[in-house]
DNA sequence: ATAATTATGGACAATAGTTATCCATAATTG
DNA sequence: CAATTATGGATAACTATTGTCCATAATTAT
């Protein structure tokens, strides 16, 4: 029971996306360089996003991928279920119908009462997801990244950047 | 991103045992019956709840599982962590060290907001099993229990349990 | 047009986690 | 002592996750 590693890929991605002026895409081998992560497994994880719909991706020279929407926009819930899926964590296989003593569907009108527990208590993680934005996430980034990571990392995109260090 | 189905059966399991006369062990073979499980490998589920304090167990002849406390002194939570462990679902990597521009770990005091927000989901959700007792999971089973499948389950056991068949 | 850059999606392999079984052992009851 | 029952270790099958590679399609600049 553990989300998998590209959920965090994806969420720090997105969250470096979001810094980005409006018009520039990323190109999915610097974001992997910035990060240290593998660029082909990466790019199952962007694909995710792309498919659907939270980040924009342009082929060709000066492509790359680029945040579909305002990160306000752009809940964690989404991103979440865009990378793990939406499906629910317990799933139910009716077991009380197992058994010698089980009974046909239609004596059941409702879910039993362990799933409806359960299905309760995701229910308030996704609430507490879907209420965070990657604005927010943005914000937290910013007020807790040291300030000379944060110069480093505008150094190393100056110079890695495809248009503006060649220029 | 899902629950072992071991869950779901310990689960049912102690909703059964809570069911049993405050003095009666059942035996694993017949909890494996009754649900139509594999026998062996609920050992390992039940395993899991002897050691977490949550079923008691006595061996031998007349031995069997039993609940180690009143079910409304056992929360859903305890079940989930007993079977499903209680590590985070959601591990930060520390990616925000890692790649070109990564500082050294003493430059982050806290944990990453990232981590932190899906924490806090996670916090939520645990917050909604931990106020839910075995005891409420009973009755809602007792309410919607098909009548009919009480009776067969009642007669099913006074035919198979070790001792009131044979007396 | 052509060449270079970049994402897409399918196929595939390695690894880890889950599900499942078996057995020798220990404990208890009668 | 014999029967019953849980324990824990070893192991195997299966499934999901993690990771890689490649042929293809699209776009940009020259």
């Amino acid at each position: 029971m553990k989300h998998s590693d590209g959920l965090e890929w994806a969420i720090h991605s997105c969250t470096l996306l979001a810094a980005l002026p409006a018009d520039m895409a990323l190109p999915r081998r610097l974001l992997a360089e910035f990060f240290g992560l593998p660029e082909p497994y990466l790019a199952k994880q962007l694909q995710k996003l792309s498919r659907a719909g939270l980040v924009e991706t342009r082929r060709g020279p000066k492509g790359g991928y680029a945040l579909a929407h305002k990160p306000k926009d752009i809940s964690m819930l989404q991103l979440v279920e865009a990378i793990d899926g939406s499906e629910r964590h317990f799933r139910c296989s009716e077991l009380r119908r197992c058994g010698p003593t089980g009974m046909p569907p239609r004596q059941y009108p409702k879910p039993c009462g362990i799933a409806r527990t359960m299905w309760r208590a995701e229910a308030a993680w996704r609430r507490e997801l879907s209420q965070t934005s990657l604005a927010d996430i943005q914000q937290l980034g910013l007020q807790e990244t040291p300030p000379e990571q944060m110069a480093k990392a505008l150094a190393w995109f100056q110079s890695n950047l495809p248009m503006e260090g060649k220029k």
